[in-house]
DNA sequence: TTGTAAGCGTTATCAA
DNA sequence: TTGATAACGCTTACAA
């Protein structure tokens, strides 16, 4: 490995001035300094990132913290963020699960931002005492170090239930995600105060994950019970479209018998027949924002929490109760009804 | 921040007796070890990463480099690697884009897993010539330092090509990838070897991207031609599903006038209607290897190419030409006819 | 304009 | 079993 210190040597100077030429310092002469920088490149010199790193203690690395790798929502969400990354002169690495933790309180990283709700709070707010910036994308957390960027859950989730009140259903299924998950909790109060404003409306809360399996599941429950026209509100698109799939097995149709909606809008949502209804976002905002702010604060400026706006999609998976014949589910041939 | 010399300094022992303590090395007393332990706890002690790995001259860290972070093929394909990793006490970051190709040379990785044809050959050489360790998953790249870990794309497209043939297809359009995609050189190359074996058939070769864009563009110059039963093979399913969907708008019936096969077998697959047929891997397992295979390689053992062996998918978007009407095409009404 | 030297937080060699 | 001490490669006062 050639460190400036060969090149010093080489070129008959002090490493201070090799150092102060390499990094652009003008105290250099440009005749010593075109010296030094051909042979760096003739010798191949690369920087030592670590060596730099323990110095000048900062890594202009900010990382991202993701609970999986899969997941349809991450790839607009991370270019966002690298793409304000990189003009800014950081570079973003993607980590996930315990083990790499680590890397923001070994100073790895300068910053991290968390879309991962198996990181636990607390362990979160520890890092913030000591100092690290963090950025929240899937929690409510004070503390001076962290900020948040969140998705505005609760004017989706009304938008979502007003849409299909507005289409005249009066009783809804409303499939959660999993315990510990924010944006659930979030969605999940707001379906209650509109479902609480509405005298006549009733609604029934299935517990769900946030996955396919979450959404076949509440299928099968609902299956089970099935007697009028109904709606669906899966509090994701992932388990809508595990649900539908479900439902796709059944007598039941989707967007007659039963409407579905979702949330997040991602891309398999489109591709779903009949096509999904959902709540939309831009993943690639979110994503620049978060990655924004967290510059902000490593740089010491100040910020305020921020909120992602969110619109609705409509889709055939949504048409009203009304469109259903009022005989037609009865009609489906009793030994094929078996499921329901 | 907290320093084993702080520690020392509390416990009233040298640094090196701190540095012992805390890597469990033998050399130290129970008691003093625990003694100090119990310290560097209080003080909320955390090693810093750049100082071990200056020191060390390695991170315990392996990245893997991706074109972009959307994709469908990459969520197993790193979780596979992730496991891996994690079990070699390794860490795993996801980069892209080239500003940060520089971890690799800078040492801020101790090897790196390439699946990015944007990455230059010439540049990647360059660092295993310096002696940096690489495993490539896009190309065939000769040398010490570097290991492959393939598809079998020609027992892929081969397969393809012979699951249209068997159907009774004598017309094929091919949809290639980019220029610069070794997968796409790969294929086409099998693609071109099994239809010239076969006397009777016709093969068209469409200039794609691997996008759904490309899929798209290359329906748009079927629909322009067509005049009789054809079938598609393109060679990724994001193109195969672009195609489907431009198709869908057309007169035309995946399944019925036009056969669609893809390659890669990613989740949408499933989902579009006909289901499209493709060609699968295991993703996870190619990632899984593409780990192991780089963590030897750091390691100084000896390891061979390695190859991820194919299936074929079957799905509804191919039946064979017979299955169309000899009437059923001409039998469209003429103003719809409109596009072909 | 260039050089000297201290120090970032570790690890590891060698003495004690 | 422990302690001094010299690196690792770099940045940056301060001196020349």
């Amino acid at each position: 490995m050639v460190s400036i210190k060969d090149i010093a040597k080489k070129a008959g100077v002090s490493i201070s001035t090799v150092s102060y030429a390499l990094n652009g310092n003008n105290k250099v002469t440009d005749e010593t300094r075109s010296k030094i920088l051909a042979i760096a490149k003739e010798m191949n010199y690369v920087p030592n990132a670590a060596a730099r790193t323990l110095k000048k203690r900062e890594s202009r690395i900010l990382g991202v913290f993701l609970t999986d790798f899969s997941g349809d929502v991450y790839g607009d969400l991370l270019s966002g963020m690298k793409a304000v990354c990189n003009t800014h002169g950081y570079d973003l690495i993607v980590c996930s699960g315990k083990q790499s933790h680590r890397m923001l309180p070994e100073r790895m990283i300068d910053g991290a931002i968390i879309l991962d709700h198996t990181f636990a709070s607390e362990e979160l707010i520890q890092y913030a005492d000591w100092g690290h910036k963090i950025v929240v994308l899937d929690r409510e957390l004070k503390h001076p170090n962290i900020n948040q960027v969140l998705l505005d859950n609760k004017a989706g989730a009304t938008l979502a239930m007003e849409y299909l009140i507005e289409h005249g259903h009066k009783k809804i299924y409303v499939v959660t995600g999993p315990e510990g998950s924010f944006d659930s909790v979030q969605r999940l109060k707001a379906v209650r105060q509109v479902a609480e404003r509405e005298a006549d409306v009733e609604w029934i809360e299935i517990t769900g994950d946030f996955e396919k399996s979450g959404g076949e599941q509440a299928a099968e429950q609902i299956l089970e019970t099935y007697n009028e026209p109904a709606a669906v509100f899966c509090l994701n698109d992932e388990m809508a479209i595990g649900l539908c799939d479900r439902l796709a097995q059944s007598e039941l149709q989707v967007g007659q018998h039963i409407d579905v909606i979702g949330f997040d809008h991602i891309e398999l949502s489109n591709y779903v027949q009949p096509k999904l209804a959902s709540i939309d976002y831009s993943k690639r905002k979110w994503g620049a924002l978060a990655a924004e702010q967290l510059i902000k604060i490593i740089a010491g400026e100040p910020v305020d929490h921020e909120r992602i706006y969110v619109t609705l999609i409509e889709g055939e998976s949504v048409t009203g109760p009304n469109q259903v014949d009022a005989d037609d589910v009865k009609s489906v041939p009793q030994e094929r009804a078996v499921n329901y």
